[in-house]
DNA sequence: GGCGGGTATTCCCTCGGTGAATACACTCAG
DNA sequence: CTGAGTGTATTCACCGAGGGAATACCCGCC
């Protein structure tokens, strides 16, 4: 759900075509995850086809042309609405709980899977916090939002760590 | 990838079907969001595929044919490495960095969408604080994870809130 | 005898995500 | 002046996650 948004939210600024549109997500929400191209042109297609964006002719630029694209009046509803509306947490369980609790169930050793994964969040920890003043303001908070669930997840680990036995044998009985 | 593992996991116990897989999965990482069962299916296809899992004949029980699969060799081998390798954070952005990125890239109001946030997470936290001695241990740790990860949440709000200015400031640029 | 309910599988579709191919315009080395 | 590369721009083909619904079989029961 959050690509249609994004690309709404940039075609809020004005018509622009689908390369544009890769660049400037690339530049603003790209840090490490950039859009591939196959996602920008068949997200755009759907909001076409949803009646959120329309295309609003073929320019020709530097190189094959361009197909530019504008938000429509029910984009911009849309597009409000999913900004305003809070999102509660997936319900899907985390990978990490779900490797402890598959872990018991097929018999293996939880601790291992805990302590394994400390040991990289400890280490993903202390990269981040070195880097915590690089970059910009973007880059700084992404990582104190990285840093908040490592924290997260790792005060949990001690908290499920105590009480292993008794998940085990629940998730066996 | 959680759910075919999940699936390993279970056939470890001895070869099943399907049906009984999908029962044993709602049952122990279910709460709250059961597998369908075109999911059931199709992963197994891809398991024996991938040669993960084999199909080791057609049991008849109560209803339709059963069809048994068993995990294979290599299929315990995956399975062990996916438990012991522990899983960085996916360093795609989480759905509230990106709707408060947005906001300002749209020119909304950030601020209420961080309010707005902290309302509902607030809500949640009420619940969840309540219902932390209800339910199985699974529950109950599947709780405590959702509650760190909202405190996480609810903390990194505050420091966006008092960075507002300047992401705006970057985002726009 | 046919109807509902539990067992069990299959089929079909959409969406998010990736990789590679294609096409055009420009520049620059040979 | 040609053809190899580089940057711009779009399209195509594919996979896995996930959801919905149809199908089929068996049972008990009215």
């Amino acid at each position: 759900m959050t690509v249609p948004m994004a690309l709404l939210a940039l075609l809020d600024d004005g018509p622009t075509h689908g390369f544009a549109l890769k660049r400037r997500y690339d530049r603003v929400l790209g840090h490490e995850r950039e859009l591939k191209y196959g996602q920008v042109y068949s997200t755009l297609a759907r909001l076409e086809r949803d009646g959120l964006a329309r295309g609003v002719g073929v320019e020709q630029g530097e190189g094959a042309d361009r197909r530019v694209y504008a938000i429509t009046d029910l984009g911009v509803q849309e597009f409000d609405s999913w900004l305003t509306t809070p999102a509660l947490p997936s319900g899907r369980p985390g990978e990490l709980f779900t490797r402890v609790v598959l872990a018991l169930v097929a018999g293996r050793s939880a601790d291992e899977v805990l302590a394994g994964q400390r040991r990289v969040y400890l280490d993903r920890m202390r990269v981040l916090t070195a880097a915590r003043h690089d970059g910009d303001v973007v880059d700084r908070l992404a990582g104190d939002h990285e840093i908040a669930h490592l924290k997260a997840d790792l005060d949990w680990i001690e908290i499920a760590g105590a009480r292993l036995a008794d998940l085990r044998a629940e998730v066996t009985a």
